[in-house]
DNA sequence: ATGAAAGCGCTAACAA
DNA sequence: TTGTTAGCGCTTTCAT
């Protein structure tokens, strides 16, 4: 393996040459540059990565800590970022948390610092009480919303105007007895806020909010989406309308709907959040609120690209809110 | 930010029993051990990873190129790749081809070596012809069907058995009328290989094999099927079963149909290939061809560790062909 | 069981 | 415009 050395050496120039060459600095007469690019090209050369980052400390290499990337709403939101990235001359390096807590702390930890310029992380098991733990002397931006005011950027989803769009398009659509499903509510997460949009726009209709229509699942996934459906058609629930926190769980409402035999539009609408690939091709399509996955991934790399380039510390933390349509289709009537 | 040297300073020992006591190396006292994690604490030191990365001359990385993880297919490949990765202290550094030969060219080359210490290459660009562009001095594992008896390990799918299997099974449900739904077909990919496996059946079968039931699309997504779906029952050609090559088509075909009015499985049925999660909560679900990814993501990982492991060149190649099931679902009629 | 010396390959800072 | 020096933080080797 070739090093600058090596090159330096056949091109009959310095290390510190050859070094210029690669980086485009100026002030390298063309023909010594062409000396050097054609020494390297004989010899193979490549750059030692972890010799330049030793040296520059910076890796180039981002990490984003997400629960699972194979599921379609961090499926997207992955190649969004990695794209974004790629746009900023990093590669990301992806951890799997698994929605858990400690594993999200872990990607945090400090060990990371130098292995990652910085860190995106989709935050499900950490909750407000962890908001200190990521005060940390490296880049990190929040994606997701477990964490509010805490010290580090967030970019946030627009959770509760969306739902209570989402709502409220069911109670347009004549919807009386509206069902949520949602994760486990605590505090303050994605579930909980998109819960607190489902209320109010309820609330405004002056539709009473009778708590059986509060679904709780373990996670936001088909699975569970079509487990739960079949339970409250089988238990004789009254509604005509579901709002699902997820398209994954919506969808696998639509599922166990279908099992029930429950027609959808007709007697049930279904609606979800996130604006997944599939929604558009379900059978029937899926409604849904499309919360601009590209600007988001594109502000978090951003905002990270930005503290990663700036060494003093930050004075103030962003929080900017994404912007976000409702898309209508067969599955609350068109 | 505390080095090596300032616990060895504040532990009172060398550098050098410092490394030890990271590394677990025997040959520490236990008082000295627990003098320096003591130390360690007290500064919160974390190992420079790019300083051991120089030294060790590996990186602890490695590359998965796909073409894209935002899709079912390749986002389940991922999350099982990164899982099997980590059970090998291994990290994962995704990049995404967009499926073009010249970025996995790009992925391939060196240059990524000290980088990555080893790639998974999800071929869906490079063809045959690229093969010996394989032949390079760092561990690499294929992974798909576009190159076969190429200088490097490669993990393949049962591509011609199971397409065969699938196509079987439509006949013995009676369609006699058989399109395929599959990708531009060259040389030896994907596409060919499982529309081999489909000839062989219709002709094992004594059924004619119309060209015109041989459908071929850009891309193997959910919108190219639906689209080629919609369009074959315009067009009036007659066919009673769709066997297409990827699930995400399969689903696509799923929604075409119901937007011409044929009715699935009635009508037309229709198998897929992958067993993606989402086929099993698609309305109809939807039969297809389980390839066992989770034992491909594994035998992928093995192989690479075990090249990254061994010094010297390897003198053969493996090949293994991954086992497969038929699951057959409401799409073929249960 | 512990330590000293050396160097992995690169580039920042300065000198010529 | 080019070269010299030094050192990033770690671990391998060899000595004690």
């Amino acid at each position: 393996m070739a090093t600058i050395q090596d090159v330096a050496k056949a091109a009959g120039v310095s290390p510190m040459t050859v070094s210029n060459v690669i980086n485009d600095h100026p002030n390298v007469r063309k023909a010594t540059r062409e000396k050097v690019l054609d020494a390297m090209a004989r010899l193979d050369y490549r750059v030692n990565v972890a010799a330049r980052n030793l040296r520059k400390g910076r890796t180039g290499t981002i990490g984003l800590a997400v629960p699972e990337v194979g599921t379609p709403y961090y499926g997207r939101l992955a190649t969004t970022i990695i794209a974004a990235a790629e746009r900023h001359n990093l590669r990301v390096s992806i951890e799997q948390t698994g929605a858990s807590r400690e594993n999200e702390l872990d990607a945090l930890s400090l060990s990371r610092n130098l292995l990652y310029d910085g860190l995106i992380l989709s935050a499900a098991g950490l909750g407000q009480a962890d908001a200190e733990r990521l005060r940390v002397d490296h880049p990190v931006v929040i994606l997701g919303d477990r964490i509010f005011g805490g010290p580090v950027d967030h970019v946030a989803m627009p959770n509760q105007e969306a739902s209570r769009a989402a709502t409220q398009h069911l109670i347009e659509r004549d919807c009386r007895r509206i069902a949520i499903l949602c994760g486990a509510v605590e505090e303050v997460d994605t579930s909980s806020l998109r819960l607190t949009g489902y209320r109010q726009a309820l609330e405004e209709a002056g539709l009473p909010a009778d708590p059986a229509l509060i679904q709780q699942v373990d996670r936001l996934g088909l699975h569970e989406g079509a487990q739960r459906a079949r339970e409250m058609a089988e238990s004789g629930l009254e509604f005509d309308g579901v709002f699902c926190v997820t398209d994954s769980l919506a969808m696998g409402v639509l599922r166990g709907l279908a099992d029930a035999g429950i027609p959808v539009p007709e007697q049930v609408k279904v609606i979800g959040f996130d604006n997944v690939t599939e929604s558009e091709f379900f059978i029937p399509s899926l409604s849904t609120v499309d919360p601009d996955h590209d600007a988001m991934a594109e502000r978090a790399v951003a905002l990270l690209v930005k503290r990663i380039e700036q060494t003093e510390p930050p004075t103030r933390h962003e929080e900017p809110v994404s912007d976000f349509t409702l898309v209508i289709r067969e599955s609350t009537g068109g």
